[in-house]
Parts: C-alpha cells; structure tokens; sequence
DNA sequence: GCTAACCCGTACACCGATGTTCGAGTTATC
DNA sequence: GATAACTCGAACATCGGTGTACGGGTTAGC
C-alpha cells in the first residue's frame, strides 16, 4: 500500500502519467483543503464528515483516497508542504547570523502550525511517530542547515547532539502550538516566545549572552 | 517484576468507605501494574489484552474499572503519582539555588517517564489534553515552585510568563522520552542532555553565562 | 456532440471493540 | 461455616466506522 503520491503542491497528473480532469482535480484540492480545517480544529473526524463537509460524496473520497490512511498522509505532507514554501520564500543568507534566521524559521513555521493545531495528534495517533517524523524531514532538513550554519559562526553550542537540538526545536514549536489551541496563549505572541525560548537554548554559552537584542 | 507494590496511594477503601475485599485489591493493583506496562509500550491495546494479560476476566476488568476511559484516568493519575513520590523523596532546601532543584527534579520526572512512555500518547487521543492537562497539575505545581524560587533568587529568567517556562519544560522532557522511545536517544544520557538544554533557556541572561556547570 | 471520465446516493457487508447479562463457581471475612 | 463479596466464561447486543458494489446522472474534453 502507500503508493506513493508524487510531488507538487497541485498533482496536476496522476500516479500512472494519465492526466486527470479538472473537476476531478478541484475536488481533490477542496477536499484536501476542507480535511486540513477538520483534521487541524476538530477532536474527532471521519471520513463521513469530511466528505460532507467538502461538499462531495463520501464514495468520491475513497476514489481519491483509498483510506483514511491515505487521506491522513496526503493532510499531512500538504501541510508540510505549505511550511516548506514559506519558509523558502525568504530566501537566507550565509553571512547571515544564523540565530537571526533560525528566529525566522520559527516564525514562518508557526504561521502555518497555528492552523491545523490538532492535525498532529490525528496523525500522530493514527500513522504513528515514524511516519510522522518521515513526513517532517523536509523541514529537518532546513533546520539542521541553519543550526549547522550557527555551529560554524560559533552562534550555536556544540555540546549537544545535532539532533537532539533540532528535535528539542521541534517540541517547542508544537507545544506552543497545544497552548494556542487551549487558549492559554495568544497567537500572535508566540514567535516571540518561541524565539526567547529557543535561542538560549542553542547558544553557545561560552561566545556571549544569548539575550542578545534580536531584531 | 514485583515491587508493583507502589506508595500507600493505594485506595484500601471504595468511594463510599466500605472496605474492598482483599482478593478484588489485588485484582486492581495487577491490573494497574499491568495496564501500565502495555499502555506504556504498546501501541494498539484492547480492555481484552488488559484483562487476558492480567490473568483476569474481561469481565472482572470492566467490574473495577466501568470504562475504557476510566482505565485510562487512572493508570495516568498512577503514573503521576509515582513521579510525585519520586519527586518528594527527595526535599528541596529552599536556600539550595534552584537550577539544582529543577535537576534533580528533571531526573527524577524522567525516571518514571522512561517506563510508559507510549502512555501519554495513548491518553492524549483518548482522553483529551485538558483532561490529560489537569491530571499533571500535582506536578506542574511542584515545578512552578521551584521556578518561582529560582526567579526569586535570581537564577531563572523573569521575561517570559511563568506558565509558558513550565509549559516548555515539560515539552522537552516528553520530546525526549518520544526519541528514547525510538531509539534515537539513549535513555542514560537523558537527564544530562535534558539538564543542559533546560536550564539555558530558563537562566537569567543578566546574572551570569549558565554555562557554569554546577553539579 | 460523443465518449469516457467522473460524480452521486443508497445500500450492504464487515470489522473490531466496547459494554452487559447470566448463572454458577470461589474465596475472603466475620 | 455461613454470608456476602468477588470471579469467571461465554454469549449477546450494540455501535461507529471503514470499505465496496451498483446504477443512473453529470460534466469535461477532443
């Protein structure tokens, strides 16, 4: 199973090469833009209420997706998707202190975090870790470059596994998420939190304070 | 595997006073063991699975604990409970500077975090995070102690909202029993990795580099 | 404008899990 | 040793959700 879907924000082809028709397509997107608003809010979802709630019949969504599996995967990678694309739209600069880029990264990753808040936890829940941390490498995969960057400018601390920092990252990122959820934190105060928190985290501690005056 | 014998939290008596027979105790306390060890390591657990590895009829199972649910709130309020008394073995002395406390408290919290460490998932999906929330507060209210003496004397960082510092804390103690659980982390070396990135980003900027490594 | 792709609703089979009921056997406790 | 508490197995009712089959209607695309 898990054939794999191809890449692109839009598939405009499918799996075999065959182009698909357009209303075909638009159902796709809206279903998948609709499962995003389930899936991210909501605490309990079937495939039912997706498939009502996109305005399309349930037996439509398992033509496109042949599980809720399947359906789950495809939320997920667009959503990975959507953090990959606002991230790169600003473009970084090596020369660029890496703690200022990192603080960038968070605030562009929230952006799309704050929606589908919840999304994780399905996911989680359902796909398990595994495929779940699969799914995020693309974003690991940015982050390690930018904290291997700090490594090098002596931004960032060195005593700790790479991995473990970029996955403590990751940690506060989504609990700040679950507080935005519950609403014990607003929103727009976050990436400041977020960068507060994180930078002394990853500073190296010997090069300077790490408060630094950001901005 | 004995010593399932836990603290005296053990409830000798029923809701309404009347004393349980001795026979149903030790049912429940099996079952409790049990259900801890599955819960907190499987994946996919049934009341079935509960009861057969308990050595216990399913119906027995449901006979002290009516609901899937109620299972669930209590192997969760147990777990939680070993870590208060993990926690409370050990006395603060409030002149003992608090990045030390928190430490040890790290430490202590992550021994009981090791063993169940699926659990969290599992009552995360099942029983939703407020529930899931207020169940921590005995132990969220013992770090916000200790956080609030650091602040007061001067150790810990007083820029961020205390709830949100407590918040994070907890965040990467769970990130790290997630990637021991996959293997990523060596369980061993958690409360020292733990130890180095929580204190910086909870230390006081303007009192002195945390990198002076106490111990 | 013809064809194939696509959509829709209904209906059904299936599944695993949760709870419940019963009557009869055990075992603690006074 | 009598009574009440507890346990057991097996069967049953239920439930919600997933996934499939069919037949007729609609729409895109060449």
């Amino acid at each position: 199973m898990g054939s794999a879907r191809d890449s692109g924000t839009a598939p405009a082809r499918r799996d075999d090469g065959t182009p698909r028709r357009a209303d075909a397509e638009r159902n796709i997107a809206t279903i998948i833009a609709t499962g995003l608003e389930l899936f991210g809010r909501s605490g309990n979802v079937s495939m039912a209420d997706v498939a009502k709630s996109a305005g399309v019949g349930r037996v439509t969504l398992y033509a496109h997706f042949p599980s809720r599996a399947d359906l789950l995967h495809a939320l997920v990678r667009h959503a990975i998707e959507q953090t990959e694309h606002v991230i790169d739209a600003r473009p970084a600069d090596p020369s660029e202190p890496a703690d200022l880029v990192l603080g960038r990264l968070l605030a562009a990753a929230w952006r799309v975090l704050d929606r589908y808040r919840k999304l994780r936890v399905h996911a989680l829940a359902e796909l398990g870790p595994e495929q779940l941390d699969r799914q995020h490498d693309p974003i690991r995969h940015r982050l390690a470059a930018v904290v291997a960057r700090g490594q090098e400018q002596g931004v960032f601390r060195t005593d700790l596994p790479a991995d473990w920092m970029i996955t403590a990252v990751f940690s506060l990122v989504h609990a700040a998420a679950d507080e935005a959820e519950s609403g014990r934190l607003a929103p727009a105060a976050v990436p400041d939190l977020l960068r507060a928190t994180v930078l002394p985290a990853l500073a190296n501690p010997r090069t300077r304070p790490p408060g630094a005056e950001s901005r």
